[in-house]
DNA sequence: CAAATTTTTCAGAAATTTTTGAAATTCAGA
DNA sequence: TCTGAATTTCAAAAATTTCTGAAAAATTTG
């Protein structure tokens, strides 16, 4: 019986582990981050990068990169058992506080490069005094003044609380 | 005189459309369809496919690959003049409206696989009666719970008209 | 219907991204 | 300081994605 609950588990966790790593391509994040991200979002305790390649059956190097690479995101914390040398990872697990890491995360590598293009666009535009000079200007402008406002949706929600978040969508949504 | 205006808008254009097509690379949308996408937004008038490759000396099955799947996701209309057989596109060019396109096309990418994945999931590891059995269970439900409130925010605002979303956005930012 | 023009397809080439695996480096305890 | 265990780096290989260019198909016109 523990066998066969075991068994269920280990299946529905490999599932979840190989779909969110195919996910991941889909935005914009590597399958094997995606897949350590799955690995460990659903791992009752901290694993050590050893267990991970194991796990998913990855090289050091790959595991190592890609670890590192969620602890910069903040999706994992580096956790130290005393008297021991090995580092072990574990994953943020509050869907809300997931969903705010990323969101900051992609604003700063997909809004800010942006913003900065169509506001040297915009200012490198300014007085050209053809017609078509006209509206490609009031073109950047408005590209501008739209990332400009996506931005700042961005940052306030990624500093949101989860509750005054669902309070602020039952509004929207009712 | 006019020559000075001509050159410095022509470099201002090319500029956007070199940053447009680099930044479609983290936005997961290929070079050249950004690059397309922003030939078209800044052109005074509609262009053949046989301008936009001259324009951004790409090959015929490249361009008219991408220019479809413009079309495809609503950024171009394809613009037929009279009494010529030969197609021209025309981009959208309202902020706004470029924005609720793609957050469609994101939503339907992104979001809609990911709540089949989770549902999946915690469908399957119902009543599975480990410790670590409910804990992947609540987590999947979790997450799911989340995915799908993303998904119903996503199409509110798709949906939104220009006026309603600022002033929403006003009271968010206020 | 035949010719001319335009669109579409697709196999292979090129470019880019990801992964491996082994060597170099770092670190803590003896 | 030396040793052994762990982390970090990185050049080359593999996988994936994008692009080309020419051939095939479709469409319009005379």
């Amino acid at each position: 019986m523990k066998v066969k609950a075991d068994d269920r588990l280990e299946q529905a966790r490999e599932e979840f582990i190989a779909q969110w790593g195919a996910m991941g391509t889909q935005w914009g994040i590597n399958r094997t981050m995606a897949q350590i991200h799955a690995l460990l979002m659903t791992a009752a305790v901290p694993m050590s990068t050893d267990e991970v390649m194991e796990a998913l059956e990855i090289s050091r190097g790959n595991a190592h990169a890609n670890l590192k690479e969620l602890v910069a995101w903040g999706l994992l914390r580096v956790v130290v058992r005393k008297g021991e040398r090995r580092e072990y990872f574990e994953a943020e697990k509050d869907v809300w506080r997931i969903f705010t890491v990323v969101a900051r995360e992609r604003k700063r590598r997909e809004i800010d490069p942006a913003l900065e293009v169509v506001r040297k666009c915009a200012e490198e535009s300014r007085g050209i005094a053809t017609p078509e000079g006209r509206a490609f200007h009031e073109q950047m402008r408005q590209l501008e003044e739209f990332v400009e406002f996506a931005s700042r949706m961005a940052d306030r929600v990624a500093m949101m609380k989860h509750g005054f978040a669902i309070q602020m969508a039952a509004k929207l949504l009712g």
